[in-house]
DNA sequence: TAAACATATGCGCACACATTCATACGATAT
DNA sequence: ATATCGTATGAATGTGTGCGCATATGTTTA
């Protein structure tokens, strides 16, 4: 029926001049994009696994082992991980190795690190 | 009764030196936070907040202007923002300004925005 | 070919969480 | 004082999603 600010359409006066604002910001797509890509690192189990890979190609029963996971939940976040293009994988044999997708990936981990741990910013 | 792997036990004959990989990675609580400070960013309402305070301090009802959402939506992800320290506020009379909390924030985002534009990481 | 291993996947459930509505709180103006 | 504006908050609701179970697929070994 109508498209967002329902009954608060009367809000401050402040009169902002929007549009310099809206061509500023990024397309709705990108913005989409970017909370996505966020969300992949925003749960534990997947920190956990990205944490590992950091250092090391790991194969999925190895990351199974030192996770004390379920093998189920690993290869359920590995699929999300992949999908969002933050891992890559290699099969060699039985195993299928995972590794970080690129060091833009590493960079960010760090760089959240880096800013829980209060380090200067 | 059991903590972590349950009868997935026998997995992998690939025997890792699982404690040299454990030592590398950050604290359990460390992790966590990481998760949780992503998962803030990880949401499409809160990164469009983000997107505009990137450029400008704003009031509430700037916001509510801007995204035409709900007021009350935007109060509530205001708090996530703050509690999580990625915004802080400043009040001026009636109205109670935003802005980003630090320079890590503003470059986290523009390192997402370069990933997911595949800017040569 | 059969058996054992490594990984992936569909389903179901439980829980987390974003949004809305209603309302409360604080500040300003009349 | 009271009305109005700007913001916050609690409850209810709907949606999304992480995990476990069972099972399927693919690979190696016997």
């Amino acid at each position: 029926m109508n498209e967002g600010a329902d009954m608060n359409d009367a809000v401050c006066d402040e009169q902002v001049p929007l549009e310099e604002i809206r061509w500023k910001m990024p397309l709705d797509v990108e913005m989409q994009e970017l909370a996505n890509f966020f969300k992949v690192f925003g749960e534990l189990s997947r920190i956990k696994i990205l944490s590992i890979l950091f250092h090391k190609e790991l194969c999925v029963c190895e990351l199974v082992e030192i996770l004390a996971m379920n093998q189920s939940a690993i290869s359920h976040q590995l699929r999300v991980l992949r999908a969002a293009k933050i891992v890559k994988s290699r099969k060699e044999g039985k195993h299928i190795f995972y590794s970080l997708d690129d060091d833009h990936v590493r960079e960010l981990l760090w760089d959240g690190l880096e800013h829980i741990r209060g380090d200067c910013g």
